[in-house]
DNA sequence: GTAAGCTTAGGACATATGTCCTTTCGGGAA
DNA sequence: TTCCCGAAAGGACATATGTCCTAAGCTTAC
């Protein structure tokens, strides 16, 4: 990752929710980075110093074990924030993260933050609602993880990209390219999820054809799901 | 769960954080309620239209599907904070919540927060640190249900009970009084704690007299628990 | 075009965990 | 004391899910 010299931040804050977040005499403090597809962005256990708004492409947030296991926590695209939980409780990065495609930060300094939050309030109530939101989004997850089967979840996941039509960006952040990386944000194991598939092909629920997921009987999907939606 | 009218909410605010939180002109909108252990103080989907300080007692936070299926979601002791969320999002109530134990909340109106929110900063900024801790930790609950087995967590709240030593107000949180709630906390069921327990006492690891459990082998304890503490 | 390397697909087997039931046991109610 | 009940303990079995492996079908680089 590193700092495009050449970007303005305006460009990318013209037009957005950031427009009334940071006054404009603020904005010349506000850096723009690029990143690479694969680019470690994060580490647990870095030290930060920055706040970073996603604006561009899309990252992947994980946990690994000492023993290397890995649990993706989430993929997400723009409009996200990293690392404002380290910016409250002044500690390390708690989960790495990593760019899946190529795309744009804007980071803003620690030091300026507490600057802006002092003297514009509506900065530190915007960062309240984020963490609102990303908790309950978490809540969700953990809740869904705990008491459904990789079934239902997936499910719920086939329903949620379904149903674009309805779609504000949310259902956007989980749209995953290829099984594997379904597999992980489902939070199963490759294996698993394929013999998954395969039972709800052979209910005549989707049909795999070369690759892809067709969606054959949408109100069936709906019964599996029961009522949820992947967030 | 009903407003104590003769309580002040003073005597609970004295000596704790509180005290920096309320201008003292706003402390008479503060209201106290008591409950008593098995109420029901919150359910999915009511209408919130106050936040809630939890002072004394024990709650229980959890889930339920339509299917009856429970999920504990945590056991809280003070300090805690009920209806943040929901401040934020002005949505209803998310997980419903139940009284472990007889005890006293501090209320205050969604409309007089806004209030002291706005000539106030440390409010929000209370909220938002609250809700950055509340993340964490459901993020640190979340990768533990998920990378590993019930042995592992079992271990880890183990040690975190035998380590109170060292220990803050946090590892109060989550001390269970019988099996059956210590396995809905670990998150699983009660049979399959038992098996876990067994193995472990074969082990030489803990010992069970007459319902208790003693720890034989910190060390072992340790190995197994990886590292982890179960916050 | 060919080899290398993903991604997809699925067999075989192991393990973690859940569900249902039965038995035992200690403490409070009658 | 006697009886009853909830908590504790564990057997038997079912199910969800993981691990390891093999093979086939594509891209893609050269």
């Amino acid at each position: 990752m590193k700092e495009i010299q050449a970007a303005k931040s305006e460009q990318y804050i013209c037009g957005t929710e950031l427009e009334d977040l940071f006054p404009v005499h603020f904005r010349k403090y506000i850096k723009v980075y690029g990143f690479e597809k694969g680019d470690v962005l994060f580490s647990t256990g870095d030290e930060l110093d920055e706040l970073y708004f996603l604006m561009e492409g899309k990252i992947k947030i994980f946990t690994h074990t000492p023993e290397g296991k890995l649990l993706i926590n989430r993929f997400k695209r723009p409009p996200a924030l990293i690392g404002d939980v380290e910016y409250s409780r002044g500690s390390a990065v708690i989960n790495s993260v990593e760019a899946v495609t190529d795309g744009v930060f804007l980071a803003v300094p620690f030091a300026d933050l507490a600057r802006i939050e002092r003297e514009h309030p509506a900065m530190i109530r915007f960062l309240f609602d984020t963490m609102a939101h990303k908790f309950y989004t978490e809540l969700h997850a953990t809740s869904m993880h705990m008491l459904y089967p990789v079934e239902v979840r997936l499910a719920s996941y086939l329903l949620s990209i379904s149903e674009v039509a309805e779609g504000t960006m949310f259902h956007e952040e989980m749209r995953t390219s290829n099984l594997m990386e379904l597999a992980e944000w489902i939070g199963t194991s490759y294996r698993h999820l394929n013999r998954v598939l395969k039972n709800m092909a052979a209910e005549d629920i989707i049909e795999r054809v070369n690759g892809s997921i067709k969606i054959k009987n949408l109100k069936k999907l709906s019964t599996l799901a029961k009522g949820n939606i992947y967030e």
